[in-house]
RNA sequence: GCCCGAGUGGCGGAAUUGGUAGACGCAGGGGAUUCAAAAUCCCCCGCCGCAAGGCGUGCCGGUUCGAGUCCGGCCUCGGGCACCA
């Protein structure tokens, strides 16, 4: 008998498959086609155990559905432009590109070794030329559909990145990448009119039913509808033109209430006093110093300046409202003024008490009018409140309804326009970078600004540039702007100016389904493989990627690189937790934490210390696995001590796969020890030939469709913990129930089938070792005997009063009666009942009984 | 501040959605095998109690024959959003 030696089995069977081209995937009309896909990686160096997870499920799933008979398409690729290319090569001297395509060549490598079944020949990094000259083409396309704009705006400038980032990618003011606040800035820059869609983005969420609700959530809030109406307010005395300052309010039942109006620092107006008046300028150029700066938002403090002017009440035209200039008024939300009514809304009521503005009086709630203190009274959103308005006198209504009466009575009258407002802004997408892919356009000095002909794509990076200081290389390059326009031929500069990388990762799912087509996509084959069946990745790209893929699908339907039915991209999306560690540190000289790798530590029962030199090291919690805390697992190291089915079995055992796991050495020792279990009883199985000693087969046979039942359903539901546990208890009743030894194989060979997902190599040496021909993995998945899942007799847990004091051998086939005549004739239930009768006896057939005494 | 989640043994987690709480695994304890060890196999393992029994799913209350699961009110942790008018 034989160690199960992992090494030389997985490269035996990894190279069988790849010889049979399993994983090939072939548009085939007359098979169900499903699409898994993980999101894919970008090639920042090394893969980690951490990221294995996360192809694992995605490996299980595939597998799984290509036994269950579907034409399975399970690609990868690379998401390979970014600043990490860049900061690498400022640091190191290695040119992005190189630096690039070496990651994704160690990457593939790490990958290949653990038996993932994906088909290869798709294989594309987002930084192929050939994937540039599809993604400009795509560009133009959506240029000339109208669907790109370029315009001026605020834009979000990162000061350490220097460039542009969206709104998406600001978090806590601060880029999402370098963690520099960031500042405001006025440029001219490409945007992706991704507002245009809000309305169908949020209306189409309803139907993402297999996606988790806190997803949908996340995104119905950033697409964030609200209804409200947008008023006019009479300048007493015009300003440039403008006779009236537009405000938009969401809450109009409170208008009557309006006390002051604020503008923002970057309203037309602030800007057209700013000329004269000192004081304002100066107040307007400190508000958009504090910009988006955490400073500001932590602090809160609002501020205001007075401008002098004044406005009419739309209601009563008599009152006379001030004009203030306010810190907290957005410019780029609304129409960038507000009316403040302080009665009603606290914000409002700190400002006007700092600056001592007036405080009209309540209008709802009170029986009379009156002043309001430090409180403002907030309408309740649900409950009726008695509501004294302008136009219906005094009613008991919610603000909801206050709101729609308000706003239908101010379109009657023809003083507001009721208009619905979303958040979601356009997607900005110049970026000021290097290693991204080119906008193809050229700017001519006659011709203005001119698309690149297609037949010119793709327009490359030029590989000769500096990026030893910082800025955009392409910038100072002294030829590679330099092109003739297009149109008149004569000589123009190309826009310098690269594709935020979140364009690449928008349709890589779909050029996954032809790969090496001549266009953007191949309209047959996106019709067949589209839409991702199922999609696997973490949670925080629950808003950028996610959005920005179902916006660039649509937009590739308009331009007719897609067919109607592909609107949604992922059909289902899974979001998995991360694999994460403990990390270990000791102080270092200043000070600081020095962090040690896990294998450098000595790991004790409540301690640890340095193996090197023993010194004592701090144990810190358990974080997602980062190169910076050293917290991370080679699967090299894994896959050279256990193998590549350890590893996989290990990362799909014992944590949701929804919910963090923690990286143990005992655990992966465990899942090992059951691996090598799983190989002894095959090769015991099959040493018994001879004789036929008979035993409990019908036990073994139960348990082996338990499993099958159990297993499948744990696969389909995301449950591969749940799979697992299933499949050691037919381990358990394997092992301890004597068997024929005929018996033994088939439930081994069953066993291979129901492990193949998970460890695929160790399967298959299974079911060759058991006589079988072929792959396991092509095996069509097994069938559970419904005659064998029901049993004869049941077990039913009786109570008394609620409490389970016995239980019940019963014939599944007893009837009501039956059993309820057996359960008063139970010892345990007589001593309850004490000779008299029950006061209620209630029967769950199959479940459970209750006595009540 | 607003909007979502989640709290179950020493640990990771099960519990067919209102029906035997703790499956399965880890850790721990005991035993077998062995000259010894490794490996393997068997048994025990929520808490209190010698036992009978009692108590147990973050806390308080409710509905129900029956609540980890449903309802109301809290507490703690995690995530998302936020001068959004």
């Amino acid at each position: 008998m034989s160690r199960y030696t992992p090494g030389a089995v997985e490269a035996k069977w990894q190279k069988a498959w790849d010889e049979a081209a399993l994983f090939r995937a072939e548009r085939d009309e007359n098979r169900p086609k499903y699409y898994v896909l993980e999101m894919f990686p970008y090639p920042s160096g090394r893969i980690h155990i951490g990221h294995t997870r996360n192809y694992v499920m995605g490996d299980v799933i595939a597998r799984f559905k290509r036994a269950a008979g579907f034409n399975v398409l399970h690609p990868m690729g690379f998401d390979a432009f970014g600043m990490p290319a860049e900061n690498a090569a400022m640091q190191a001297g290695v040119h992005p590109r190189d630096w690039t395509y070496r990651n994704i060549a160690t990457m593939r490598a790490q990958m290949q070794p653990l038996g993932f079944s994906i088909d290869w020949s798709r294989e594309l990094a987002t930084c192929d030329d050939d994937y540039v000259a599809q993604q400009q083409a795509l560009f133009l396309d959506f240029l000339e559909a109208g669907l790109i704009d370029r315009k001026s705006s605020m834009v979000n400038w990162d000061p350490v990145d220097m460039t542009v980032l969206a709104n998406e990618q600001v978090i806590d003011g601060r880029g999402w990448r370098s963690g520099a606040e960031v500042e405001r800035r006025e440029l001219v820059q490409w945007s992706f009119r991704i507002s245009d869609y809000a309305e169908e983005l949020l209306a189409a969420i309803e139907g993402l039913e297999h996606w988790p609700d806190k997803v949908r959530l996340m995104q119905a809030n950033w697409i964030g509808k609200s209804r409200g109406i947008e008023i006019p307010f009479a300048l007493i005395e015009p300003q440039q033109g403008m006779e009236t300052i537009p405000c938009y309010s969401t809450r109009p039942d409170t208008l009557r209430g309006a006390s002051f109006l604020a503008i923002s620092p970057d309203h037309p107006v602030a800007k057209a006093l700013e000329a004269d008046h000192p004081e304002i300028a100066a107040f307007c150029a400190e508000c958009r110093r504090a910009g988006t700066s955490e400073e500001a938002l932590e602090t809160a403090e609002k501020r205001g300046l007075d401008t002098g002017l004044k406005v009419r009440h739309p209601i009563t035209p008599e009152e006379e409202l001030p004009v203030w200039i306010g810190n907290f008024v957005l410019m780029d939300y609304g129409t960038g003024a507000v009316f403040g009514c302080p009665a009603h809304d606290q914000r409002d009521l700190d400002f006007a008490r700092k600056y001592d503005l007036p405080v009209a009086n309540a209008f709802y709630l009170l029986d009379d009018p009156a002043d309001v203190g430090t409180e403002a009274l907030v309408p309740p959103k649900t409950e009726k409140v008695r509501y004294v308005d302008h136009f219906a006198g005094v009613e008991e209504v919610t603000s909801q309804e206050a709101i729609d009466a308000t706003i239908a009575w101010f379109e009657d009258e023809g003083l507001g326009t009721g208009i619905t407002r979303y958040r979601l802004r356009d997607w900005g997408l110049s970026r000021q970078r290097y290693w991204g892919c080119p906008i193809p356009i050229v700017h001519c000095q006659s011709c203005g600004i001119v698309p690149e002909k297609k037949e010119n794509l793709p327009i490359t990076l030029p590989l000769d540039v500096d990026l030893s200081i910082p800025g955009n290389p392409l910038d100072r390059h002294p030829s590679w702007r330099q092109v003739p326009c297009p149109i008149c031929g004569e000589a123009a500069t190309r826009e310098t100016d690269t594709m935020d990388t979140f364009v690449d990762s928008s349709w890589y799912f779909v050029r996954f389904t032809a790969p090496k087509a001549e266009t953007p996509t191949d309209l047959a084959e996106a019709s067949y493989w589209m839409n991702v069946d199922q999609y696997i990745g973490g949670v925080e790209h629950a808003i950028l990627h996610l959005l920005y893929s179902r916006f660039f699908v649509r937009a590739m339907i308009k331009t007719g690189h897609l067919p109607e039915s592909a609107a949604e991209p992922f059909d289902a999306l899974f979001t998995q937790g991360m694999l994460v560690h403990e990390t270990y540190s000791t102080t270092g000289a200043n000070g600081l934490p020095v962090w040690h790798a896990p294998e450098e530590v000595e790991r004790g029962e409540d301690g640890a210390t340095l193996k090197a030199t023993g010194e004592p090291v701090e144990i810190g919690p358990s974080v997602k696995m980062s190169k910076s805390k050293k917290n991370v697992i080679d699967p090299d190291d894994i896959i050279a001590r256990y193998g590549a089915d350890t590893a996989r079995w290990f990362v799909m055992s014992d944590s949701p796969p929804e919910r963090d796991v923690e990286w143990t050495e005992a655990g992966v020792e465990a899942a090992s020890k059951h691996l090598q279990r799983v190989w002894r009883l095959t090769e015991e199985a099959c040493a018994n030939e001879p004789e036929d000693t008979g035993g409990d087969d019908a036990t073994i046979a139960r348990a082996e469709a338990q499993a099958i039942a159990d297993v499948t359903a744990a696969i389909k539901g995301f449950a591969f913990n749940k799979g697992i546990a299933a499949l050691y208890t037919l381990t358990n009743v394997l092992a301890r129930t004597p068997a024929r030894a005929a018996t033994r194989r088939r439930v081994l060979a069953t066993m291979a089938q129901l492990m193949q997902p998970m460890t695929p190599h160790l399967a298959e040496e299974m079911w060759a070792t058991l006589g079988h021909t072929g792959f396991v993995t092509t095996a069509p998945w097994p069938k559970a005997d419904p005659a064998l899942l029901a049993s004869d007799e049941i077990v039913l847990p009786v109570q008394i009063n609620g409490k389970r004091r016995t239980e019940l051998s019963v014939p599944a086939s007893a009837d009501q009666d039956a059993v309820e005549a057996m359960v008063l004739a139970d010892a345990t239930v007589q001593r309850y009942l004490a000779g008299g009768t029950p006061r209620k006896l209630i029967v769950v057939p199959g479940r459970i009984v209750n006595v009540v005494v």
